[in-house]
DNA sequence: TTGTATGCGTTATCAG
DNA sequence: CTGATAACGCATACAA
């Protein structure tokens, strides 16, 4: 009674043959007379025979499956990504395990250890935000798994990396507003060991450094991640909206960062554009319709989970050891809205 | 050079076993000697031995795997379901493979397909706003595959269901914007064969009956889901807006209607609570964010991850054949903003 | 208490 | 061209 059990077997007894010539029949091999394949290939069809994967994995000794480790699938821009993962994955036949380290270390290590257990043939990373020891990768990626990072991606670690182009993002986003004439702009960031905080922040510093302003470091507050996340933007903007002089613009340097600081900003009366200016890292799909309208620099989230992918399954799949691996880099997309004053300019997001 | 080689068979060498006794002992079986066990077990400990998942399902017949069909991981509502989902299917050891219909009846027909052939044990399906052909889903149930339908269910299914009181969200939605002085309430439906549209329109019209109001069909507005779902929204939105007398109030019955909504009528520049009032079904984060904040009812989206795995696992892991199914039903929070100028109160979602 | 043999579904290696 | 057999890693019925 149970759902599958037609099995290549089946179709060799009920057409008087060998499980063998069967096997082959059906993979189309040259030594099948067309006649028995013909025969073969009909009643399968008819029987509606699909080969049993999981017999297939334990005898190639693959699962045919990759194992993605996010910080949230709740977050808009991992969703989009894993849409590009899934997109790729599935058109290749192979099996994708999502899971989520909620941005702690301890629970992306549980994770790891899952799914390396469950014997997957590759990992798609993005480090959590939390995540300052790569011990165990390291000891993954010298055993031979494939990895690919993603995104928040591991430097030390020599395989391929999939990332957006952060400097370049940030420095345009601030140049933008000082053409719209502001000189002290504050910066929300991430813990500063996260790539993706130093490279944004590097841009940051480029922008001004070419627009003649000095540095200031008072003017970039720093959160720390996990579940205090939003008491620490909540604190960080406050500090901000209370400094002397007061800043004239906010560049929010993450998703979170950004909707987070939006809604302190609410709570405390601050009006975007007129007290302030705002520009912000985001892939949330609701940004649009938040009033006023923010500029966002949004990220190539499809594309990334889909390069990601192809790298990861070339990597699968090549005979030998690669040792020649690429860093891609992703162009975001400044999306200009009006609260900087500005007509719209889009810059389209394309692959380097 | 593989990443995973160590087996049963190993230990049996290293240890002069055969692989049974090994097997056995690591499963702690009775019949093994304590000395034996406690060899076995602290040498496999050591060299770092883990079974082989895939020998495991070839084995037993089961994958361990359940398969999840949903419209799109980037609505807040189905991936708040998946982190439900994933939290009881990894605490029990279980693999998730998500699939994405796009609300596309076809895509969510490819993706069964894939799933079933990929030997799943399980099914959760959420179909897509699309589906109106049940076939494949009761040939799949009749041939004995465990399926359980959450939030759009398949009624016709006799199986395991867990829905939202979509009847009753809507019911007191509609009560609040009557007892808020609205009169002409018009609403923004999905297309009539959903369930969660019936239902939900089915609340909508006894609150309205309960308060003494006429049901006045021009006022609901349906919008064929799929790729031109904006531009029907957009149609819908306005010509519930040039409708004379103007409606008093809208309410959204489902997550992209609200958002598509508000979009709409920041553009046409009909403010909420001034010109009109706003309710409407949303899971989204940042909801919360929008100025004017918008009163919404609220699914218990991962409390319904949760519960439609637990009884999907119960189903696969049941030996006899379920017979006694039932329908759960989780009730939705309601959270009034002061878009409709009443004082915060909420009910919080339980279980029933 | 432990070992031997078999099978889960498939393909590869030999024989014929 | 086709068939028999072994192997992938594990668990278990049966023997010892």
């Amino acid at each position: 009674m149970k759902f599958e059990a037609v099995t290549i077997k089946d179709i060799a007894k009920a057409l008087g043959l060998s499980t063998s010539t069967v096997s082959r029949a059906l993979r189309d091999s040259y030594e099948i007379s067309p006649e028995t394949k013909k025969m073969v290939l009909e009643y399968a069809e008819k029987i509606n025979y699909h080969p049993n994967p999981i017999a297939l994995s334990l005898k190639e000794r693959k699962s045919h499956t990759i194992g993605v480790i996010v910080g949230e699938i709740a977050n808009s821009f991992f969703s989009q990504t894993i849409n590009g993962i899934e997109s790729v994955a599935q058109q290749k036949g192979y099996n994708v395990i999502i899971s989520q380290s909620h941005e702690s270390f301890e629970k992306e290590m549980r994770n790891l250890h899952y799914l390396t257990s469950r014997s997957i043939d590759g990992l798609l990373v993005s480090v959590s935000v939390e995540t300052n020891n790569f011990d165990y990768l390291k000891d993954l990626h010298s055993k031979g798994m494939p990895i690919v990072f993603f995104d928040r991606i591991v430097n030390e670690i020599d395989t391929h990396k999939v990332i957006v182009d952060n400097y370049k993002g940030a420095y345009e986003a601030t140049t933008h507003l000082i053409e719209n004439n502001c000189r002290n702009i504050a910066v929300l960031a991430n813990v500063s060991f996260l790539s993706i905080t130093q490279e944004r922040l590097a841009g940051y510093k480029a922008a001004l450094q070419d627009a003649g302003i000095a540095y200031n470091e008072q003017l970039v507050q720093h959160c720390k991640p996990g579940a205090h996340l939003n008491d620490e933007v909540v604190a960080a903007v406050k500090n901000i909206i209370r400094m002397r002089p007061t800043p004239d613009a906010i560049l929010g340097l993450s998703d979170k960062l950004t909707t987070g600081c939006l809604r302190v900003l609410q709570e405390e009366k601050v009006r975007i554009p007129e007290d302030l200016l705002m520009m912000g890292f985001s892939n949330g799909e609701l940004t649009d319709l938040l009033n006023p309208a923010l500029s966002i620099i949004k990220q190539p989230a499809f594309e990334m989970g889909e390069l990601s992918t192809q790298l990861l399954l070339q990597l699968i799949e090549s005979k030998r050891p690669v040792t020649d691996f690429v860093t891609k880099v992703l162009l975001p997309e400044l999306v200009i809205r009006n609260s900087t004053k500005k007509k719209n300019l889009k810059v389209k997001a394309t692959a380097e």
